[in-house]
RNA sequence: GCCCGAGUGGUGGAAUUGGUAGACACGAAGGACUUAAAAUCCUUUGAUCAUUGCGAUCGUGCCGGUUCGAGUCCGGCCUCGGGUACCA
């Protein structure tokens, strides 16, 4: 073989890591770069095609960089806890680090594969105490701090309880859990316990009863973003709603940092508008609403205080806690059987029944404050406990759900907002609220006539002046829940000493997880670590036993990388002062609005505390697209259908000379194809069929006056020109055979081959394994040796082949489209796989994979290859003076590779190589002036080859350390330029003009030319535009 | 429902700022080389009409607009993909 990719890769492979090339350290005469890939979860399938997409995009940058100059940091590691080796270690015992270190082994030899640059030196795994040390250490940190919303930023417990003790907490303004107000003496008469009880409302990670979404099946609580419809995200299990006792983060504190930083960031736009829908700031009012003849009074939260006039009822939550004390007794009744309801309903069926209107009257009336009238207080599960106050006052007519409610039960309508330049309507007759917030208003007392904007600030206004209200912003974001009933995980340091957690000192950790005997809950419904021997300190207080969830570890680790072997401290002042935060970031976008909001939530807490210097961990952010499978047909036909369309496609429209109709009855009985003019009857079945039903059919043949024709099934695969030839001579009245007795053949197996005519009204698609299929042409042998029930396949085919149909699908083993690069790599070698995956198609385009280019790509390899070599597969490298042309398809490469490399336009970078060295190869250019950039040029995309022409050039170095081939332009300026003439938008021909003629010039020149004359005869000209070295288009 | 994104040959895709639509590849067809195969090379390849050649017309999801000129900008729609959902 004239270039041996196998051995190549495997040589270059062996020598970056012995030579250590790819490892980095801190250098300050150079600048640096962080190129970072999102940390993988090594699952036990392996790397499908899929994941590489993204490490090769960041990869050839990384390489890139390192050529222009920058000291480039390139890490990887693991995302190493995880459910689904928790999952197999239940159901097998096998410990999940065994687990995992295995499925670590795989992933790592099939990276090693494809040719990273990462520095494997800075390898880290959440699982291991090194590592989650300090995981479990910021965690500590998180407990020792609060929220100072003045400072707006996190501080230390010790300055919060400095300022309890001077002046209690009435001049505090902390993100916290609600608070009684107290005063300096009353803090200090607490008891510690008290005290602890108080200071768990400001703690950044504190513990509190809420309403989670518990997994029963994998017998834990999940995140708000593991949860999809009610089922789990992981395994597709139902969700349902419980109140627990749980560790949370208090990420809310960071809300408005979190939204405001995303206009720091470079990141797709999509991704941040699903961060900014996700933390969900809304701008509004608070206002406090009497209730009539009653003490308490109930809260809201609106973000149209302009419509008040317009809230002609109230709606509470069922959970609200003020339902049981304002509930008449005529109402209770029916108020406890809907309370009832809404509790036992699953999330899932309350999510199914959205637009089904439900509720209840509790008998209550609440006073509008503005109307002064008394309006009728509601509940109904359109209103959540869990967003605002969880009650809101009704605006019908200019809110679709309350619009909704209000018809169904029939409360009043008013309207208060009036488009401009419509007249008022009565909203009896609406058929939809009106809920834009343009327009004025209108029935609303002194405020009517002031548009909505305007109004919003002065009826906010008029209730701060009445302290019946004030501004008030609400965010959607929740606080993460931070525990897991679970084994596979950081466990936290923390224990409880008279039921109150107290963190553990620094210097004990990292706290290892303990040996258990089964990875289950115990038979009290504790988290496994329960089962832990000894699982409580050395004073004996007992340890918590819930685990840290999944993204605890992946929140912070691209700053561990900066100084991974660290072992007194996260990272160094020094390190992180270089590598300061990650330039470019590499992933889903899935992680929308998991990891990648908890990691910016971590990284401004770790900044608060002065850790990180940035505070924002990534600059700028790619989604690398999904790549869906391609899924092979093969098409299955129902036999009888296939036969009855085959003969109907010979016998409509008298092309046997007589009319035939197809489905003919007569009476209760029924023929697939009769001919009156014949009188002729034929009928297509099994043979079996055929056997059973001939003697009913010749009797009534005969009885008639028919003759008939039966047609087993076999016939139409074995001599369907046979069948055809039969029946006219049936037509010509010549003898035949009723039918001809024939073995029946096994029933199923025909595929038809994917153009055969009528196949879609014949036939049912089924997957077929595609590594059976070439360019879309079904391997037949394989295809029988696949499956033992397709050994006695059949095959019709099309021009010999047998073509299979296709359909773009998730990858999946069920859909037999899985491909994994390791086939490939043998195939093409792992410069061809990489290469391919960028030529596919943009980088942040989803798209469907398909190995059918991947030919082309590997012609290009060898076309490279042979332009060093002569047909003996010898080096063969001119020493002469490249010419102007071979210097111009150089340097034209290397612009097109800088500009697309730079704005992460992979595919067309491809594309460009190939236009070189076709120029290159055209040109029969081996010289070493052009050959030796041009492999520099290539190293960043395929490093393997790279390095071996730079070997066979002459030298001992690797190439990964060069300098990126500096650009000339002067090379590139051209003498002529060819103007592409147009009449009225309309190219019509091409004329060469010198490049620095100017546009009166052209003109002239377009104008005096022959084939100008052609257009331009017989009309006149209105107007010409010269565009120089662009366009001209010429008016008539 | 709401918020994003995308619709270009048989296929993946290119056209970076409004300026030659279909680069580069795949596939297909034909040919050269070869005892043969592989590999390689050459020609054709958006559609329709014409075909001896010249060519002509249409064409970037659909309808309309702006412009000398629109795949690109604007308005309205259709389809597909992603996110999100009683968030007051």
């Amino acid at each position: 073989m004239d270039y041996n990719f196998n051995e190549i890769e495997k040589k270059w492979q062996d020598y970056w890591r012995e030579h250590k090339i790819y490892k980095v350290d801190i250098d300050t005469s150079k600048p640096k770069f962080f190129v970072l890939d999102m940390f993988p979860y090594p699952s036990g399938a392996g790397l499908h095609v899929g994941h590489p997409l993204g490490y090769i995009a960041s990869d050839i940058y990384s390489r890139y960089k390192r050529l222009k100059g920058f000291n480039v940091l390139h890490p990887m590691g693991y995302d190493a806890y995880g459910l689904p080796a928790e999952q197999y270690a239940i159901q097998t015992g096998t410990h999940p680090a065994i687990t995992t270190e295995k499925n670590i082994a795989r992933y790592r030899e099939q990276l090693d594969k494809i040719g990273f640059s990462y520095d494997w030196s800075r390898e880290v795994r959440t699982s291991d105490p090194k590592y989650y040390k300090w995981t479990q250490w910021t965690f500590i940190r998180l407990f020792e701090s609060w929220y100072n919303k003045k400072a707006g930023k996190a501080e230390s417990i010790a300055s919060l309880i400095a300022e309890f003790e001077n002046h209690g907490n009435s001049s505090i303004d902390a993100a916290c859990s609600e608070t009684p107000g107290f005063s300096a003496l009353e803090w200090k008469i607490k008891s510690e316990k008290e005290q602890q009880e108080l200071l768990m409302n400001y703690r950044l990670a504190f513990l509190a009863n809420t309403m989670v979404n518990w997994c029963p099946e994998l017998g834990t609580v999940l995140a708000n973003d593991e949860v999809s419809e009610g089922f789990s995200v992981r395994g597709g299990h139902p969700v349902e709603r419980k109140l627990m006792k749980q560790w949370l983060l208090r990420i809310t504190a960071y809300s408005d940092r979190l939204l405001s930083g995303l206009d720091t960031i470079e990141w797709p736009e999509s991704l941040k508008d699903i961060q900014r829908n996700w933390i969900g700031k809304s701008v509004g009012g608070s206002m406090l609403f009497d209730l009539s003849g009653k003490d308490e009074k109930i809260e809201v939260f609106t973000t149209r205080p302009d419509t008040i006039f317009g809230a002609t009822f109230m709606v509470l939550a069922p959970e609200h806690e003020l339902v049981q004390h304002i509930t008449t007794s005529e109402q209770k009744q029916e108020v406890e059987t809907y309370v009832k309801r809404t509790k036992n309903r699953s999330e899932r069926e309350r999510m199914s029944e959205v637009k089904k209107v439900s509720g209840a009257f509790t008998g209550a009336y609440a006073l509008n404050p503005f109307t002064n009238k008394e309006i009728p207080v509601w509940i109904a599960d359109y209103v959540l406990m869990g967003y605002g106050t969880g009650a809101i006052m009704a605006v019908p007519a200019h809110d679709s759900r309350d619009f909704a409610f209000a018809r169904h039960f029939e409360l009043p309508i008013v309207q208060v907002i009036n488009q401009r330049g419509n007249e008022p309507s009565d909203p009896s007759l609406w058929e939809e609220s009106y809920d834009s917030k343009e327009g004025i208003l209108i029935n609303s007392g002194q405020f009517n006539g002031l548009e909505v904007k305007k109004a919003i600030l002065a009826i906010v206004g008029e209730c701060e002046n009445r302290e019946i209200g004030h501004g008030k912003t609400n965010f959607r974001l929740r606080d993460a829940i931070f525990s897991r009933q679970r084994y596979w995980g950081e466990p936290f340091p923390i224990y409880y000493k008279e039921g109150m957690p107290y963190a553990m000192d620094e210097k004990q950790l990292p706290l290892e997880l303990p040996a258990v005997d089964a990875y289950l809950p115990t038979e009290y419904g504790e988290p496994p670590l329960a089962r832990a021997k000894n699982w409580q300190t050395t004073e004996g207080y007992p340890i918590e036993t819930n685990t840290m969830p999944g993204f605890a570890g992946s929140s912070g680790y691209y700053l561990r990388y900066m100084d991974p072997q660290n072992t007194q401290e996260y990272f160094s002042k020094e390190a992180v002062g270089y590598w300061e935060n990650v330039d470019l970031y590499m992933g889903g976008a899935e992680h929308a609005t998991g990891h990648l909001i908890y990691a910016r939530f971590w990284n401004m807490f770790l900044f608060d505390i002065g850790l990180a210097v940035k505070q924002e961990p990534f600059k700028k952010l790619i989604n690398q697209g999904m790549i869906q499978g391609r899924s092979s047909m093969v098409y299955r036909a129902n036999l009888e259908k296939m036969a009855e369309y085959l003969l109907w496609e010979q016998l409509k429209n008298k092309q046997l000379g007589v009319d035939f109709v197809q489905d003919f009855r007569d009476g209760r009985r029924k023929f697939d194809f009769f001919s009156e003019e014949a009188k002729l009857i034929i009928e297509v079945k099994r043979m079996g069929a055929l056997e059973k039903l001939a003697d009913y059919y010749i009797d009534y043949s005969n009885e008639k006056g028919y003759r008939l024709l039966l047609i087993p099934i076999r016939e139409f695969v074995d001599d369907f020109q046979g069948i055809i030839n039969k029946i006219k001579t049936a037509i010509n009245g010549g003898d035949f055979p009723v039918f001809e007795e024939k073995e029946a053949f096994k029933a199923g197996n025909v595929f038809v081959s994917k153009n055969i005519r009528g196949r879609e009204f014949f036939s049912d698609p089924i997957h077929t394994d595609i590594s059976l299929v070439h360019n879309d042409i079904l391997d037949t042998e394989g295809f029988k040796n696949w499956q033992p029930h397709l050994s006695n396949a059949h095959f019709i085919l099309e021009d010999g082949k047998y073509v299979c149909g296709w359909e773009v699908e998730k990858m999946s083993k069920s859909k037999y489209n899985v491909q994994n690069p390791d086939e490939l790599i043998e195939k093409y070698g792992a410069d061809t796989l990489r290469l391919y995956e960028m030529f596919l198609g943009p980088l942040e385009q989803s798209k469907p994979w398909d190995t059918q280019g991947i030919e082309g790509v590997f012609r290009f390899i060898r076309k490279l290859w042979r332009l060093y070599h002569n047909e003996m597969n010898e080096l063969s490298i001119s020493e002469e003076k490249a010419t102007k042309n071979e210097l111009k398809a150089l340097h034209k490469t290397i612009k097109k590779i800088e500009e697309d490399t730079e704005r992460f336009s992979f595919n067309t970078a491809v594309s460009a190589f190939m236009i070189g060295l076709n120029e290159l190869a055209d040109l029969k250019c081996n010289k070493r002036e052009i050959l030796e950039p041009l492999t520099i040029l290539i190293s960043s995309y395929a490093p393997h080859i790279a390095e071996e022409l730079w070997m066979l050039l002459g030298y001992n170095e690797s190439v990964v350390i060069q300098q990126f081939p500096v650009l000339n332009e002067s090379y590139l300026i051209e003498d002529t330029f060819s103007y592409p003439v147009s009449f009225n938008g309309k190219t019509r021909f091409k004329i060469d003009l010198p490049f620095t003629m100017d546009a009166k010039g052209v003109e002239e020149a377009v104008l005096h030319s022959e084939e100008a004359q052609k257009w331009i005869e017989g009309k006149s000209i209105k107007k010409i535009i010269v565009v120089p070295q662009r366009i001209v288009n010429v008016v008539v």
